[in-house]
RNA sequence: GCGAGAGUGGUGGAACGGCAGACACGCCAGACUUAGGAUCUGGUGCCUUUCGGCGUAAGGGUUCAAGUCCCUUCUCUCGCACCA
């Protein structure tokens, strides 16, 4: 049999579709805002490697889904672009000399053309480039809007440094104290950056989960990376020197008397027990209390923690460490004199930078309390514990209890106890109810070249001044070295002539800031462009915005998670407030697929050799071949080993399907039996391909498939409706299989076909007896026979009456249309 | 350590609490064929000659009935990681 011609069949009709503009969404008033869908697919990077078989998995759910609905009568916005700017162009520019640029965009036509060679229904008019200045122009121009609003601001701050990449990191990038990118283990540089403060939204991209649809798994990581926690700040009075040590005390030293060192906990309850305080090495209260006496001993320390690492400093197996400063703090609730410690398990950039320490109800106080012999006092019982409580506790316990050792809170439950403690506190100043978040400020500085330019300058009169509106896109220079400094400037440091301007509010001498954006800024708003991409007045007309957004499917990787999921839902709701954007959030509902991997289980990668190259599947078995095969392998959101032998088998599905096109299509009725079939098929491949159950609704066309397949003449009526169901997965041999059954227009304006409710229902049910649970017989039955009826039927079901012979029927269940099951004694 | 998800034939995977293994790959047998992952027919979870028994990581539980719900354990994947 002669395989079907798909590479001349997907050639032709991508060319028609490219001719006739097939996919050009339009803002059609005629839809009512319920018959648009804006489908988005997360954009590529267009990486020298080329499109990976793990790209076209979530184009070609979402691209059957948007095919789907336009079948349905929707106006579909189904748009793609590229993700430009980023280190990979950049560092082959620095091994070559070849422009970013130059890369970036080969690379893009690449992409492109190896996208559409898989017959995506893009509307290709709206593509977008984040690197285009006429697009940067208007990330630039968002950029000013978050510095009017406050909301971007320099600071001088130590960051995580990647030494490969030169640059630095914001916290998100770094996993496991290594690089998210290239792997190398990150340190800690201070240096002057741009900050955009997320945490001013913290509140808002907590709550706002509550009402997408996305996976529970995504949202959880967005909680936790959020790590909202309510307690109580604290203050501790420092206490005065005594003795010896106050006499040796400089001036400098007692001068930190009277200061109030403030802490967070969240167990105020616990306050009793607090023993010890700690503060974090780089602590501004740590030189001013440090006694004469222990000031080498902590100056010893501060130098220890500065020198290491974070990812040493972090590791939660090496013991606890710390010096005495030699102060005392007084403790609120009972005047206790306590030591305060440092400690680099205390982090400066959490919370206050200083604790309270609670060793019997907390691990990590307790470590160090053990280590250095500091006290340990009991202050919450489990709920029953009798006492005493008058001695060292010999376990550390965090759990809920009631209050003891706590003055007048003594027996109250630790819910009760936080509350009125907390209470106690505010009354007289000491306190305050106080929530805090593990979210930081986003360092939005690079000092890269290949990046949108901050458009500020730096005036030595007026300060940091944005360039104006009008002056935007402010463009990258051409520079001779593409290569970092290292000394934490980027490679624009180096061009004078771009560096030094004049400052646009005064006039005077200024200097450009030279630092860029991060990747992630394009992708930020890159869904907005695709609105109205070539709009040269607004990044997006707002009839656009108000017709498409909010995105209602966004399909994407979940590598994301606290990345650009959340830094766009933050960009997001800043336009939001300024009243640019019609929804306080971006993306409605979060798809995330699978990975594939390589047929060796394993991650695909160069060095394994187990990668799979699509255009390699596209030249031998078509793009239709690759495309079902894919959404085949199993869920869409699990990951899955790639299996050229699984390849073959929906091969040879596309190709039964065009050997039954050969046979005649005959205007003849069919019989009974495949027209219920076929209306269950079209109900259930309906409802999986709009629930992007792909897998399920693959086997049940091929299911149908088989039963045509047998058939020596093609009853019209049975062929038509499967050719249009395949169509958003095959779009090329759908065209064609439609063409040749007479019709001129594209199958993908064609009205997706109806089942008929009726006909998808058996009239004769297959019953199935069992016996104490175990199948033993069957028998059919009218749909719909009452249940009493169907146990009458039961016992002369076959070889029932030799498995009841003898036995005490207990009971006797029966589900409707389904089973009857004696339970039997004896 | 904490949190989340997942464990089903030789393989990818199906299965509103109601016949476990749909569909596909592979394999076996046969047919046909100038056989370039070809096409067609039948078979294919395991044990047993049959009757039948056993089977969804392991163990327990709820139920007339459990892959599915509950508890315990194990393994794998992912995320976080001294956040007070």
């Amino acid at each position: 049999m002669a395989k079907y011609p798909f590479s001349d069949i997907e050639k032709k009709w991508q060319q028609r579709w490219e001719d006739e503009q097939t996919f050009r969404a339009v803002e059609d008033e005629r839809f009512p805002k319920d018959k648009r869908r804006y489908v988005l697919d997360m954009f590529p990077y267009p990486s020298g490697a080329g499109l990976h078989v793990g790209h076209p998995e979530g184009y070609t759910a979402t691209d059957i889904y948007c095919r789907y609905l336009r079948m349905n009568g929707y106006n579909v916005l189904h748009p793609m672009g590229f993700d430009a700017f980023g280190l990979p162009a950049e560092n082959y520019a620095i091994q070559t000399g070849t422009h970013p640029a130059v890369t970036t965009y080969t690379n893009i036509n690449r992409f492109r053309q190896q996208i559409k060679s898989l017959g995506f229904s893009y509307d290709w008019s709206r593509e977008v480039t984040t690197c285009d200045s006429e697009y940067y122009k208007w990330t630039q121009w968002i950029f000013l809007q978050l510095f009017k609003k406050g909301l971007a601001y320099e600071a001088e701050m130590p960051i995580n440094w990647c030494p490969s990449c030169k640059t630095g990191l914001a916290n998100e990038e770094v996993k496991d104290g290594h690089c998210d990118r290239c792997g190398t283990k990150v340190v800690r540089k201070r240096i002057r950056q741009w900050v955009l403060k997320i945490t001013a939204y913290a509140e808002r991209l907590l709550a706002d989960l509550d009402n997408l649809d996305w996976p529970e798994p995504i949202k959880l990581m967005q909680r936790n990376w959020i790590g909202r926690s309510e307690g109580a700040s604290v203050r501790f009075a420092i206490a005065p020197r005594e003795g010896s040590e106050s006499a040796a005390a400089d001036s400098a030293s007692s001068s930190a008397e009277g200061d109030q060192l403030e802490i967070y906990t969240t167990r105020p309850d616990t306050l009793f027990g607090a023993t010890y305080m700690v503060l974090a090495p780089e602590h501004p209260f740590v030189e001013r209390i440090t006694t004469e006496a222990r000031r080498a001993a902590v100056q010893g320390y501060i130098d220890e923690a500065a020198a290491k690492s974070d990812l040493e400093r972090t590791d939660l197996a090496k013991e606890k460490t710390g010096v005495f400063t030699g102060a005392y703090a007084i403790n609120p609730v009972n005047g206790a004199r306590i030591p305060i410690w440092i400690s680099d398990y205390v982090l400066i950039s959490y919370g206050t930078g200083a604790i309270m320490a609670v060793p019997a109800h907390d691990s990590r106080d307790w470590d160090f309390a053990k280590k250095f012999g500091l006290p340990i006092v009991q202050v919450v019982a489990a709920p029953g514990e009798t006492g005493p409580f008058d001695r060292e506790p010999e376990t550390c316990t965090d759990a809920d209890g009631f209050a003891v050792n706590s003055g007048q809170f003594d027996g109250l439950s630790t819910k009760e106890a936080i509350a009125r403690i907390t209470a106690w506190l505010e009354e007289r100043g000491i306190g305050t109810k106080s929530i805090n978040y593990k979210l930081r400020d986003w360092l939005f500085s690079r000092q890269r070249y290949w990046g949108e330019p901050i458009p500020v300058v730096h005036c030595e009169t007026c300060g940091i001044v944005p360039l104006s509106e009008a002056d935007l896109p402010l463009t990258l220079p051409e520079v001779k070295s593409y290569a970092p400094t290292g000394t934490g400037e980027s490679p624009l440091a180096a061009i004078p002539e771009w560096v030094n301007t004049t400052c646009p509010r005064c006039g005077g001498p200024a200097k450009r800031e030279t630092n860029t954006m991060p990747q992630w800024a394009g992708s930020c708003w890159y869904y907005l462009r695709y609105l109205d991409p070539h709009n040269g007045g607004a990044f997006a007309d707002q009839e656009k915005i108000d017709y498409w957004m909010p995105v209602n499917l966004y399909v994407g990787g979940a590598e994301h998670a606290v990345l650009h999921l959340l830094y766009s839902r933050f960009w997001h709701k800043v336009l939001y407030d300024l009243g640019l954007v019609n929804t306080d959030e971006p993306f409605m509902r979060l798809v995330n697929q699978g990975m594939i991997l390589g047929e060796d289980n394993q991650k695909m990668s160069k060095s394994r050799g187990n990668v799979i190259n699509p255009d390699d599947i596209v030249e031998s078995f078509g793009a239709d071949a690759m495309r079902v095969y894919e959404m085949f392998m199993g869920p869409l959101e699990v990951s899955k080993p790639w299996s050229t032998a699984g390849l073959v088998g929906v091969s040879r599905f596309l190709e039964r399907l065009w050997a039954i096109s050969e046979r005649p299509i005959v205007d003849e009725p069919m019989n009974a039996d495949l027209e219920k079939l076929l209306h269950k098929t079209i109900k259930k491949v309906a409802n999986d391909t709009s629930a992007l159950n792909f897998n399920t609704a693959i086997s049940q066309m091929m299911i149908y498939s088989n039963e045509l397949a047998k058939l020596e003449r093609i009853p019209r009526a049975a062929w038509e409706p499967l050719v249009l169901l395949i169509a958003p997965y095959a779009p090329h041999l759908g065209e064609e299989l439609w063409a040749r059954l007479g019709h001129s227009e594209s199958i993908s304006k064609a009205t997706y076909p109806v089942f008929r409710e009726e006909l998808t229902i058996d009239e004769e049910r297959e019953i199935v007896v069992q016996v104490n649970g175990k199948v033993r017989s069957k028998f059919s039955a009218p749909a719909g026979t009452p249940t009493d009826a169907l146990i009458q039927m039961a016992h002369n079901a076959e070889k029932i009456a030799d498995w009841l012979a003898g036995k005490e029927i207990v009971k006797a269940i029966a589900v409707k249309n389904k089973l009857v099951n004696f339970v039997i004694k004896g």
